[in-house]
DNA sequence: ATCTGTATAAAACAATCGTTTGAATGTCAA
DNA sequence: TTGACATTCAAACGATTGTTTTATACAGAT
């Protein structure tokens, strides 16, 4: 296979990761990602050895580096200040995930891929784990040190840190519950009222650590 | 068959409950949860239809019936109290979820089912949302609403809910990967941990409705 | 033109899936 | 004891699962 030419392998991981990330993996036949390819059953074992393996591929050749441009995105959207405060940190890990310069679907493939992993480990959560949310909590971690009480300690900090992303991630999860809820689709205005929601919501519940105990 | 000694059927619903809990709808097979409540294969399509049916039944049956318990014991916890406070209801919040008199089994199981259908949505996402959902929402819009400004409405208020509902969620849907990067298991110790984090977080997150935007 | 290696396709593989059948149970009433 | 009913069982059903095999098509090099 040449780098261009090769596209089945292309579109089998394009179908792959859609499906995984709608289905996940159980519910997904490797069938039905080759019909949704145009091509054969056999391609799926002879371009990535099983169907297992093409699992671990969709999350090593897209789901990582997506992650990496996410985090790229968030670093650079802080790059500009000298000095960013909580709110500009906490603003940035919300527009990261939610006004990135992604599709709709490119999001929700990505961050339902991550929640089934997450609450199902496979093999690919040790690399989510190491590779992208340590390294990640870290560099969060860092930037809002100098905003907090010297007596936060590290723990407390990755817990605040872990239920900020849990607030983002959650209205991805429950997405379809969310949308009947509150009769509003994902669309561009209540994404934005989002935003602006979970900044408000993170940054005063973050406040929390500033307060005596 | 009659209520009490009928207990194929009921250890089919302990099984069913717990692995489709576990593994998903389509990660669980009818031998597996015959295997694990030692009957043969025929007893899930004898006593409820089909696979799907039993899933169904889970819901109706099992889920449902603790979500009412989980209502009541909230309920409870602020009956005491004549005006409860922001925290107060929080706490209870919090405290219903996590502190519950249940095993520990059995809330992951409660948690993880409602989980999957919020995401995968399924036949059983109407009843969650209608019967459960929402009404406990409106609970909480009402006892909460005397604490707030008067210029917030219904929808800021309903989705400052859900955003704490997510946390709560998110910390038992991440679990494995939670336990991972804090190296903290979940026993009293990290689950009264967690109360205090949650309460503290999402009271300082709703503040954020008293603040004028 | 022939050889070589890669990629796709059709067909079949054994295994497992959810479900059904029909016989073997046990129970209680007549 | 007989008959009726409910429950459990072993066995098999056809369909679908992931995977393998075999054959075919096509590229570039010799």
């Amino acid at each position: 296979m040449t780098a261009i030419e090769d596209n089945t392998r292309k579109r089998l991981l394009d179908q792959a990761e859609r499906l995984f990330a709608e289905k996940g993996f159980a519910g997904t036949s490797v069938r039905e990602i080759t019909a949704a390819a145009e091509c054969n059953v056999a391609g799926v074992n002879y371009h990535f050895g099983s169907k297992q393996n093409l699992y671990m591929v969709v999350f090593q050749e897209r789901w990582a580096s997506r992650a990496m441009r996410l985090q790229q995105g968030f670093a650079a959207a802080l790059a500009g200040l000298q000095d960013p405060g909580l709110s500009d940190v906490i603003a940035a890990m919300a527009r990261a995930f939610l006004e990135g310069p992604w599709t709709d679907e490119e999001r929700r493939n990505h961050i339902q891929l991550m929640q089934r992993e997450l609450s199902d480990p496979g093999q690919a959560l040790g690399m989510i784990v190491e590779n992208v949310m340590r390294p990640y909590i870290r560099e969060v971690k860092k930037l809002i040190r100098p905003c907090l009480r010297r007596e936060v300690n590290d723990e407390q900090l990755e817990i605040y840190i872990l239920s900020m992303l849990g607030v983002v991630l959650y209205f991805f999860l429950a997405r379809p519950a969310v949308t009947e809820i509150l009769h509003r689709e994902y669309d561009q205005d209540f994404k934005s009222d989002l935003v602006a929601h979970i900044t408000a919501f993170c940054l005063n519940g973050i406040q929390a650590l500033n307060q005596e105990k």
